[in-house]
DNA sequence: ATACTTAGTTAAAAAAATCAACTTTGTATA
DNA sequence: TATACAAAGTTGATTTTTTTAACTAAGTAT
């Protein structure tokens, strides 16, 4: 019992997936972001995910904090999940899977646009101190700072 | 034989998962990113795959185009793995994922940061037309034109 | 009292991943 | 010349995970 098998590797990467990288998580997720929140809801949205997997990924999803469950109806006592911070912030990942999507797919069944102008958008890197947009990023290993050029 | 079990769901984010959602195949992805390209460079940086894995993985990404072989070696022939456009494009998702996993993995291993001031960057969206951050995207179905406010 | 709905659970079967040993082709070494 | 070694896999058995399908429990509605 509870035997998952994890990535053993340290990456950043690979310490996701043994959070978010199990068939059918990311979709839950998803629904659950553009508001299905109830467990009947995201059932009928995923055709083929079955009850008792969605019910133990529900419940792997609230063990890691990516999902809460909040009670909204009292009398019979009913539960809808919603996601929390550090769910919401997969929408980054989503909206990469997406880009990737509309130009690699055979079919493709939604792009990402400017919700003012309409126009196309592509993923850039800001910085978070002057929020400009950043020519070149480099991955680094945490603890080490990059020599300044 | 050649029973896949795939998502049968009209979305950009299953149809990608369908090609890159299996276990390890993002990692395997990643790690002709990073530049192992040989067969036993990859087996070995990824701790615990199996070869029959990696090698059913890169024959799968190979027919779906994000891999290529490329002969390194005419005499023993040997080949190795390079990323098409369509895998390295991959990329925005390896960063978003890195960036999620940098905020809320408890042991987190990288962080992503601008090549020249060193600041911490974040993920954002600019217009393709224009080159201009985007403050507000919409995920809209293929095919339909968003209102204009 | 009977049927229906939501939100699951349980058990068996099927599919996929892991483990471990083996193969093939060629190179290097004693 | 034989022996060991390495790269790049393949094969088959075992284990884990997912799917399928039927069932349950608590409350509502007719």
């Amino acid at each position: 019992m509870e035997t998952k098998t994890r990535y053993d590797i340290p990456c950043n990467i690979a310490q996701s997936l043994n959070i978010i990288g199990d068939r059918w998580t990311l979709l839950i997720i998803h629904e659950i972001l553009v508001g299905h929140t109830l467990f009947n809801e995201i059932k009928k949205s995923l055709k083929g995910i079955s009850s008792n997997l969605l019910s133990e990924r529900l419940k792997y999803l609230e063990q890691h904090g990516l999902v809460e469950t909040e009670l909204y109806s009292e009398h019979p006592p009913r539960y809808c999940y919603k996601l929390t911070e550090s769910g919401k912030e997969l929408e980054d990942v989503f909206n990469a899977l997406i880009i990737w999507g509309s130009k690699h797919l055979k079919k493709c069944y939604k792009k990402i646009i400017d919700a003012e102008t309409g126009d196309e958008v592509e993923i850039g890197y800001y910085s978070k101190k002057t929020g400009e947009r950043v020519k070149r990023i480099a991955v680094v290993p945490i603890g080490e700072e990059i020599e300044s050029k």
